[in-house]
DNA sequence: CGGCATATCTTGTCAATGGCAAGATATGCT
DNA sequence: AGCATATCTTGCCATTGACAAGATATGCCG
């Protein structure tokens, strides 16, 4: 661990993975290099493979980390308000990760790491979910409002992602979000819900 | 326009955007290969060029394509309700051009023809939405209705087309859609909103 | 300290791709 | 008939992902 750049880089891995970053900032996963990457870290052309094996390999690396500070950015917020802004924060500000997560055709989605990483996310979500206040319309019980609350938050992170948004959004994707969301659940959604009732979450996110 | 086989093959533009979706549908828009479409339609690897000059223009026709596809499936239901299981429906039987059309990086946004599809499609979903009867927690007005509904609409397509989904949610996506719209606008999106008010829809959709 | 197994990185190579240029062939217009 | 143009082909080059083989550093064990 020398960090300094002999034969031997020092963090080859970590340079690789935030290189990605900024190139998938840049221009999209869809025109990342393996090649590009190397030149941003100085090493050679096939030094990434060592550490991926190939491009799906360093993608799914990427979804992994992803996902991981998914669920770490999700359990700041204590309201389901705070955590479906939350979530478009992360959308937004780690735009990189979170466009190779929702990517199936680009990385191993199987791959037992992914799947891990991604059930931690999804228990946090759900554990908000099913402490919110039952309210009227409540047709599907908690995984119907799991789904909805998912769904309505995915959609608006991923539309002000692909700039599809009108101008009418703003420029404060937390601000437009909050209002999205509130009209979802109405009122519910202020109650600190994870806190407050003693009974009805069994399961604490590890 | 013969549609034979000889040296001019008669409808290569149409064939070449078929076969794309085909190919899509398999691997998923990044791994789409021009000299792949060219092998599928029978023609030199060169042919594509002269139809689309490079990849992202074969990917703007399609979404040009796509947008109008769209736009046409959203007019057939009649309340937003409809509309939105609409929306669902196509982003999961038309997968191939949804993925693409939500995805700036790949193909050239800003081209005039792609302003045009894309706004005539946000106009039927803003008339519908326009004629909704206001709810109760409306905060942002129309706007903010119109921007909610896209959301979890596009959200749920999302999720649903990425595999993301847990198997609770089923196996048939206008259902499940259906159910989630519900949870957002109550029962004021069964009123078959565009046709009932006189008044208040100045634009008719071409 | 010496020596070997291993991890890490490099160089060299190959097939496939996107894109360009130049040429061949069909079509339409007058 | 004859020319302009649209359509398609062949040939080429730089780049890329992937693999193989070799070079260099690191750790371990005596």
């Amino acid at each position: 661990m020398t960090g300094a750049r002999g034969y031997h880089h020092g963090d080859l891995r970590r340079v690789l993975l935030t290189a990605a970053v900024v190139a998938i900032e840049e221009s999209g996963p869809a025109a990342l290099s393996l090649r590009d990457l190397a030149r941003r870290a100085g090493v050679s052309h096939a030094a990434p493979a060592h550490h991926f094996g190939d491009k799906p390999g360093l993608l799914t690396a990427l979804a992994v980390e992803g996902f991981d500070l998914l669920a770490a950015a999700l359990q700041t917020g204590d309201s389901l308000l705070e955590m479906g802004v939350a979530y478009v924060d992360f959308a937004v500000r780690r735009r990189a990760h979170f466009e190779v997560m929702y990517r199936p055709d680009l990385y191993r989605v199987d791959a037992p790491e992914v799947v891990a990483a991604r059930g931690r996310s999804r228990a946090v979500l759900r554990s908000a979910v099913a402490d919110l206040p039952p309210g009227p319309g409540a047709v599907g019980g908690v995984a119907g409002d799991a789904l909805a609350a998912w769904s309505i938050v995915h959609g608006f992170a991923t539309l002000w992602n692909a700039g599809a948004l009108p101008d009418e959004a703003g420029d404060d994707p937390r601000a437009a979000a909050r209002v999205v969301i509130r009209r979802l659940f109405g009122s519910r959604v202020d109650a600190r819900g994870r806190a407050a009732p003693p009974a009805r979450s069994p399961r604490t996110p590890a």
